[in-house]
DNA sequence: CCGCGTCAAGTTCAT
DNA sequence: ATGAACTTGACGCGG
């Protein structure tokens, strides 16, 4: 059992990423922009490797314009020595990483440029954690996608379009229920047919629930049954809603009282949790510190 | 140098 | 038909 964080970490020098906008995307600026995110992305890793932090979601923007025709660098190639020392570093730590392309990605769009794209920006992640030479547990999150009035022919979309997916896409993409359009049901579905293991988001099923009224933990074992040997330790997202605030939004912080409860109520521990909340790094290792995942600082600490 | 508007992309919903 | 929200910080322009 992991917790673990998304993109940023709070509190830590040399951990920021940097960006450029598309109008100062030369290749000089790529490069530069590049070599400075993955030298940052090595100070989160020595850092969550220190705070036995075991789980972390690498933010997309570690490449500028990653999948955008702007960006010719053939980074994998130029950087491959520093991406493959960085990989060993991450297995070294037993650090569980993964990927999450943003609400842009859409596969099961009606016009083929939205899927086109869609394809290169999954290629892009991909290619991302394979250079980094991570096996098939290093997980590509997506979700479904638009509806565009009429879900079954978009469900149907979506599964013709996975078909055409590469092997190296397929074996690491898991799909996740969202606050709005596909809830865990149809996820579930959809996992049958195409194979892909589901997460669960707990605040997006209470959002969007589906008919059937059955407690979480009910939905993690059938989200279970999902994951495969080669797919690693299932994933689920944990958030809690920030209070006065539309729903959906993610609090500030972890509340532990609540935290652990719903940690109490899992059908098993063999998950790995993945938080969504907005000061990262810190909610982790509250939570990690609440159910008893100490870190190697802790540790020392408590035996002076 | 400081503060605030803007930023690649898509879809949905509100106006 | 047009525009904001989504999630969010960081870039970078204008003063």
């Amino acid at each position: 059992m992991a917790i673990g964080y998304a993109c940023l970490t709070i509190g830590v020098p040399n951990t920021g990423l940097k960006r450029c906008i598309l109008k100062n995307a030369t290749e000089e600026n790529i490069k530069r922009i590049t070599l400075a995110n993955l030298s940052a992305l090595e100070a989160i890793i020595d850092y969550n490797s220190e705070n036995n932090l075991k789980l972390f979601r690498i933010s997309s923007d570690i490449i500028p314009f990653g999948s955008h025709p702007i960006n010719q660098v053939r980074w994998w190639e130029e950087y491959q020595d520093i991406l493959s020392q960085l990989g060993h570093k991450i297995r070294k730590a037993g650090i569980r990483v993964s990927m999450h392309p943003g609400q842009y990605t859409v596969l099961n769009s009606p016009d083929s440029k939205v899927v086109g794209n869609a394809v290169k920006d999954l290629e892009y992640h991909e290619r991302f954690l394979t250079s980094l030479g991570m096996n098939a547990n290093s997980k590509l999150v997506l979700h479904i996608g638009g509806v565009y009035g009429d879900k079954i022919t978009a469900i149907k979309t979506f599964l013709a379009n996975y078909r055409l997916l590469s092997n190296d896409i397929k074996k690491r993409l898991v799909i996740e229920n969202d606050d709005k359009n596909y809830n865990i049901e149809e996820i579930l579905q959809i996992s049958e047919k195409i194979g892909a293991p589901a997460i669960f988001d707990n605040l997006h099923h209470s959002i969007n629930p589906p008919k059937e009224d059955i407690s979480d933990a009910e939905w993690i074992i059938r989200c279970g049954k999902s994951w495969t040997e080669h797919d690693g330790v299932q994933k689920i997202h944990y958030s809690q809603q920030k209070a006065d605030a539309k729903p959906g939004s993610h609090s500030e912080t972890i509340l532990l009282e609540e935290f652990i409860k719903y940690y109490s109520e899992l059908p098993y521990k063999k998950i790995d949790i993945m938080l969504e909340v907005k000061d990262k790094n810190l909610s982790a290792i509250k939570c990690n510190n609440a159910v008893g995942i100490v870190s190697h600082k802790n540790e020392a600490s408590n035996s002076l």
